[in-house]
Order: C-alpha cells, then sequence, then structure tokens
DNA sequence: GTGAAATGTATTATAAGGTAGACAGGTATC
DNA sequence: GATACCTGTCTACCTTATAATACATTTCAC
C-alpha cells in the first residue's frame, strides 16, 4: 500500500502486523501488546518494531496514543470479496461491481511439462499462454496464467481474450466444457506478480490451479490463478451428511440464480443468522461494497 | 527447513524461490536463470543471489554445475496432502497415513468479538479455546485455533481433545452438528504459527475459517486453521451444469466411500473421471509418498 | 578450438539497518 | 499523588548486508 523504502526486518514486521489487522485477527479498536513486547517477540529491537508501526501509522491502520498505547484503527479490516468455491466471477457483475481485465501477455509458447501433462498435450505441442490481471473496480486482485491447446486458441483473438472470460469464448468456440479440477493452495508473490497486482514482494497470496477437460477427456485449459487474499477468498457452505460413523461433509449447492447475499460471514456470523428459528445465515448483507 | 542466520534480502530471495520450487513451478531438472539474471530481476546484486542459492544447495534443492548453470534437482517437489474441499481428515487414515496431534493451549477465554459474533455468544459469554498442531507422518502440517462455547466444551476433556478430532468430540455428546459455513484465504506465518509449524516467520500458509451450526442455528464450532501449503492442500472436482448462458460450475458430489486415489491431480487430472481414449494424463502418478 | 556464458572465488568500500540505552512526556490505575 | 507503563525522541555505535569489480574455471554450442 505503501512503498516507502524500509528497513527489512521493520518491513517484515509491518507486513505481519498489516496482515493481521486487515485480516481482522486484530480486531478493530483494541490495543496491540507494547513496543517492548513486540521486539522480544520476533526477536529484535524497539527501535525496528517502531519502524514499522511508523508504516501502518502512515497507512491510517493504527492511532498510536502516548502513554496509552497503540490501536486499531476502526473501519479497517477490507472484506474481500467472496466467491463460491466454483469461482465464478458473474455474481460480481450481477452485484454491479465492475470487473476489467488487462491483458498482460499473450503467446504461443512451449507449455512446461506439467501444464502439458494437465492438458494431455502431445510432446512439442505448443499452447497458447495469456496472462491477465483482473481488476474489481479499478484495483487489481488476480493475476491469471491461462494455457490453452493451441488448436483452440486459435479460435479466438487477442482482443477477444481482453475483453471476454475465456471460458465464455472457450464456449463460444463450440467447445463443450465439462469437467474441471482444481486445487487451492497458497504462495508468496514474486517480483512480477507483486508488481502486477501493487504488492510487496513477499506478500502471500491465494492460488488456484485448475484444469479444465471436454466431454471427451481433452484437456482445454490450464489456469494458474494468484489472488491477492485481501481482496479475493473463496467461501462455501456445507452440511453434514451420512450415517453415524461415516458422516462427512457435503458442498451446499445452491440454486442456478443469482444469489446477491455475498459477505464476509466472519465477522458478523450467523449473528443476525441465527437469531432464532433459525433464519438465514445471512447477514447483513453487506455486499462486498468496497 | 534450514535456520542459518541469514542476511535479509538474500533470505527473501531464497524463500520465493523454494516456494516456486517445491511446488513445481520451477520444473525439476530444469535449468534456472543465471545469477546475473535473477540479480537483475531481484533488483539486488550478484552476490545477494548467490547466497539464496547458497542455502538452496544446502537444502538439497538444486545442483550447481560449474559453467553449466544451476539445475532444480529431481524429486523434491514434495506433493502436498489432498484434502476434499469438505476438508476430512479421514481418508489420511484410510490411506495408512498417520496423523497426529499435539494440543498447545486449552483454556477458557472471553473470546474476540468476531468469534464471539460467529457463533452467537451473549456478551460476556464465554468460550473454550484450543490450539493444537496436526502431524502427518510425524511432520507438522496444521495449527487449528478452535472455540466452542463454554457449555458445550465442558462436555470433553482436555485429554479428549488431544486424542480425539473435535467433531466427534460434539457429536459423541450428542450434539447434532448440522452446516457449516467456511472461508479459505492466505496469510503469512506470525512467530508463533512459524515455531509451531517448523517455518519461517513470513512464510505463507493457507488459511480456513469455519463455523459450524447445530440445527437450530446455534453456532457449535468456530475453526481458525493454518495450513503449510507444501504440506496441504484443497482440491476438488467440478461439472459444468446449467443451460446455455447460464452456465456454473458444480462441486462433484463423492460416495461416502472411501477414495483411495488421492493424489495431485495436477500432474494427472480426473483419470477416474474420464477413463476414457483419452491416453493418459497421468505422469508419474506420483501419490503422496514421503 | 574459440567464444559465450555459466558458476566459483576474492577483495574492497560503502551504506544501511539494526542495537542499546537513556530520557521526556503522556495516561491510567490504585 | 505515586507508580507503572506506554509512546515519542535522540544519540551513538556497531555490525554486516550489499554493491561493485575483477578474475579464474568449467561447460556447451558452433
Amino acid at each position: 500500500m505503501v512503498d516507502a523504502v524500509e528497513p527489512l526486518k521493520a518491513r517484515r514486521i509491518y507486513l505481519l502486523l498489516r496482515e493481521r489487522i486487515l485480516n481482522g485477527a486484530l480486531e478493530p479498536g483494541s490495543r496491540l501488546p507494547g513496543e517492548l513486547s513486540i521486539a522480544a517477540e520476533y526477536g529484535v529491537s524497539r527501535v525496528t518494531v517502531r519502524r514499522a508501526l511508523d508504516t501502518l501509522a502512515i497507512d491510517g491502520l493504527i492511532d498510536r496514543r502516548p502513554g496509552s498505547g497503540t490501536f486499531v484503527r476502526e473501519g479497517n479490516s477490507v472484506q474481500p470479496i467472496v466467491a463460491d468455491l466454483s469461482n465464478v466471477l458473474s455474481h460480481l457483475v450481477e452485484m454491479g461491481r465492475r470487473t476489467s481485465v488487462r491483458l498482460l501477455s499473450f503467446a504461443y509458447v512451449n507449455p512446461s511439462e506439467s501444464v502439458a501433462g494437465a492438458l494431455g498435450l502431445e510432446p512439442g505441442e505448443r499452447a497458447q499462454r495469456s496472462i491477465r490481471v483482473r481488476l474489481i473496480d479499478g484495483a487489481p486482485f488476480s493475476y491469471l496464467v491461462t494455457h490453452v491447446p493451441e488448436r483452440i486458441g486459435v479460435t479466438y483473438s487477442e482482443a477477444d481474450l481482453a475483453s471476454m472470460p475465456l471460458l465464455g469464448l472457450l464456449e463460444r468456440s463450440g467447445i463443450v466444457v465439462d469437467e474441471a479440477s482444481q486445487s487451492i493452495g497458497a504462495t508468496l508473490a514474486g517480483p512480477d506478480v507483486a508488481d502486477a497486482l501493487g504488492l510487496e514482494i513477499g506478500s502471500p497470496l491465494l492460488s488456484l490451479t485448475r484444469v479444465v477437460w471436454d466431454p471427451s477427456g481433452q484437456g482445454v485449459e490450464h489456469l494458474h490463478a494468484l489472488y491477492r487474499p485481501d481482496r479475493y477468498s473463496f467461501h462455501m457452505d456445507l452440511v453434514r451428511t451420512g450415517a453415524v460413523g461415516a458422516r462427512r461433509w457435503n458442498p451446499v449447492v445452491k440454486p442456478t440464480t443469482a444469489r446477491p447475499e455475498l459477505q464476509k460471514y466472519k465477522a458478523k456470523g450467523p449473528k443476525s443468522l441465527k437469531p432464532k428459528p433459525r433464519p438465514v445465515r445471512v447477514s447483513t448483507q453487506r455486499r462486498t461494497s468496497t
């Protein structure tokens, strides 16, 4: 958020504290441990802690009150956009949020072994690789690297990609998208990604890798996506099913309709939700505004 | 992995490169860019890059061949344990993997506002907080902070918690677990978590927050889990459903049975899912051994 | 072979980050 | 009011990470 040049130890502490403030782990209004405590906790000197706090103060994330302590300023825990596990962005549009895309790179390349393997490409077969950044209301939140087999990639243009979702293009081209398999992990931002997403190098990222197949089992898309966790997260509802002794969670499959009730449950859980005879677990309707 | 004291810029580069090697972004056997290129990329001097590479070499992650280059050593991309979106650990047991638990903390506390809100506690109502670390084959992979309303927490003992999954305890106590809502994000490891999971401060972590309710809508458990992404990740299979124009992904709900085919899909996709005339997209079938 | 490019090694100098300690002034608690 | 604890500020010092540079050695491609 601020790119002031800064010592590195201090910056690390800054990043960690910032994390905890933004995701709500440090409650708004609460007091941080004293500078000396923090220094001890991280094994650094007070001066260093101080530098980290300085930056947080510049960011407006904390209030420092001499004699009293340092406090987390209210109203700063940004609620990330919440995506359903299926990770469809369409509801964002439905919510009136404006997403846009910046195409950073578009080329036909020899894919790496793992991509080629995942898509089931023949040795030597090329793939179209695109790198895109998606923004919501002007703020970048995801970095997408997609690989599509060359024969499929040629059915749309670079300009198409800059304006339409890839899956839409594929389906427009007559490709039948059937199944997908994805996994979610976490990584650190490297220089390029950090730059594209407006982050510091070393910031945490949500990572999603998805492979999409057509009904014949032919791979049609390999997606590697990196998300800013402060602006994007995955959400899912589960129900407990199965006989006693073999109980398990199953995802709740929602109707195909748009569901306007999008919000971060964390801060307000079903409190409102669970007011009673079990009305919805949807509370403040705090849509992901801003 | 190695706790050699090290310069900070160098360490940051070390961590980033290590990330990319472990998660397979840098393919095993492939050559890294030259030291000068890396230095340019990260905006540091060659000496610094060199230090990072030194540490990677000590870790055994790379092979340096004078005159030739630096190569990613084979067999090092550890495949994380793959958990289904429902995040059940039972299949790990079915696979013969041994998980164990270390109970780090067990106490009744005044929960933070966000936890209290999520569980729907009355103001002032206390909660049982436990912090556990879960290990697989002796290696820690998750850090779990759970909050349970006091009245429910008292139905089991500290020793119970150290030996049985919390959900099991709850259901044993007659609590009916009905629904849950969870979201997945990413964060950085702070000192305590880093220590418990055997990581460096500042390592990336998968974060999962889940709230579980009973049928009456009463919150029974609040879980905040942090996972080492190199040892644990989430996985899900999706099917494309819905009419043209309103297509979306739906999760594949698997049968209640154990599914032994656990592996990182990345290298081989839904093989079982789409068995067909499609030669393997499965390469090495490297299951999560090790 | 020749040359380009890579890693290995060493030296030096600079700059910066970090530590330690002391002290002033504010705030809250008892 | 006394005390304890907090932030604000400053000084001085020291460590060392980093940069810049030069040169040797190995490998590979042509």
